[in-house]
DNA sequence: AACCAGTGGTTTATTAGATGAACCGGAGTG
DNA sequence: CACTCCGGTTCATCTAATAAACCACTGGTT
């Protein structure tokens, strides 16, 4: 592979981000680089003001410029400043939390959030990586994908995240097939235990899925009977955002 | 300066972000840099999955992947998740957007962001770049500050954003010493025409300030008369942020 | 049609800079 | 006091980053 340091300092960086406050032999460990390729990456980086470094503990962290440049993302951004209306309304006519969640390789991210004036309430910090087998989100999102794509990740380690993950190939498949033909997906305590999400997949204008909406809450308020009504304002949402995303930018 | 590769490869990010989709020969024009050594560095971060390229226009963007790592940066993610519980509640009590600020060099950026139900209202993309001179939150953050730091501030050119920015330095100084004697800031217009916040900083253990929190809405409905309240609910959300912050360790 | 200025991308010799092993002093621990 | 971890440094080796010149292509102008 090329610009060998590049690598190692966009590593370092990932490295960082995951440990938050974390020292230099552990990022060398972690990389399998030696301290010093390390730490010359780090330097680099804190003159760059991408990293900080704490005076008394030498721990580095991330700093909030890194955060600036990078929110600023291609997809993030515009289909977010899109989908901001919409969301809106949908969280006016469930009261309940609404995501929005783009694609990040096999993963999803949570891209935006609206929460509720609800005290119980779900809640996932913005940049959560959401698996696709476990959140409504993601089932929405495998349910508009390609065939071979939703089989190819189902070949994958269907790891479990709560008890009530749906981690069987089988049962993905078959659950893949009723989202399909109910238009949105039902999510019961797969990703948050107590927490319960519909949600509805953004389509590109070729069908492609962009990212998907959702909305959450605890179980005791999402009750089956509330999921067709739900389902369908989701359904709305998502179909909203679509056309909204056609509109402005191929 | 050590480890150019690295260097130019940060700096390719960031040319990126700025101009999102972006052609190969206007980054390296940006940079200075040869075409080659760009090219380079954008291959490279697209085998990082850093960047990708538009297959047709050939142009650059961010990839999701890049917010998703940068997005849990130290001061972010931390204060962020201790300040949503304290900015829920100003929220449901002034009903207006609230925002959560921290800083990055002389800038704030936009952490945070809870909406209101109401048609019109302040809108700010999360990971906005907010002069501290042009906005309620800004005001509030340097009025928290040292006074060195705020003296060099003054001495930087206090670019205008609006008609009614705070550009003269002298008044700047004397808005800080009001701020101070009130306990939060007033910013009427300054960042966005019709709109007006009232901020207030969130206090490290040190006395130092972290960042800021602000309410913001339409001229009309946050109006001199409520300035008063809503003031208070401001400077008491800050307050608990400060304190749940000092709870868990800085 | 011929031209031109722009694009994205490639090749090249040169040399700048990235590398890891060995090392240092300090902090904590048995 | 010995042991082991830590963050950070040094340095000889040689990989890999660099910029200029180049190519092929596209779209607009004359």
């Amino acid at each position: 592979m090329s610009t060998q340091s590049v690598v190692t300092a966009i590593r370092v960086i990932e490295a960082v981000s995951e440990d938050q406050p974390v020292g230099l032999s552990e990022v060398a460990r972690e990389l399998g680089g030696s301290k010093a390729t390390v730490l010359r990456a780090l330097t680099t980086l804190e003159e760059l003001r991408w990293v900080e470094q704490d005076d008394s503990s030498k721990l580095w962290s991330l700093t909030a410029h890194a955060y600036a440049v990078a929110v600023r993302s291609g997809a993030m951004s515009t289909l977010r400043d899109i989908a901001i209306a919409p969301m809106n309304a949908l969280q006016l006519a469930t009261t309940e939390t609404v995501h929005l969640a783009i694609p990040d390789g096999d993963i999803l991210i949570l891209a935006e959030r609206l929460d509720t004036p609800h005290v119980l309430r779900a809640f996932l910090p913005l940049g959560s990586k959401i698996p696709l087998h476990a959140s409504a989100t993601g089932l929405a999102y495998l349910a508009a994908s390609e065939e071979t794509y939703v089989e190819r990740y189902c070949e994958s380690s269907l790891d479990s995240v709560t008890e009530r993950t749906l981690t069987d190939r089988g049962m993905l498949l078959e659950e893949i097939r009723d989202v399909r033909a109910r238009g949105y997906s039902i999510n019961e305590e797969g990703l948050s235990t107590g927490i319960t999400s519909l949600g509805a997949a953004i389509l590109g204008p070729g069908g492609d899925p962009l990212g998907s909406v959702s909305v959450s809450g605890p179980s005791s308020r999402i009750v089956p009977e509330r999921y067709a009504e739900y389902g369908h304002a989701v359904r709305e949402a998502a179909r909203a955002i679509g056309r909204a995303a056609a509109r402005v930018g191929h």
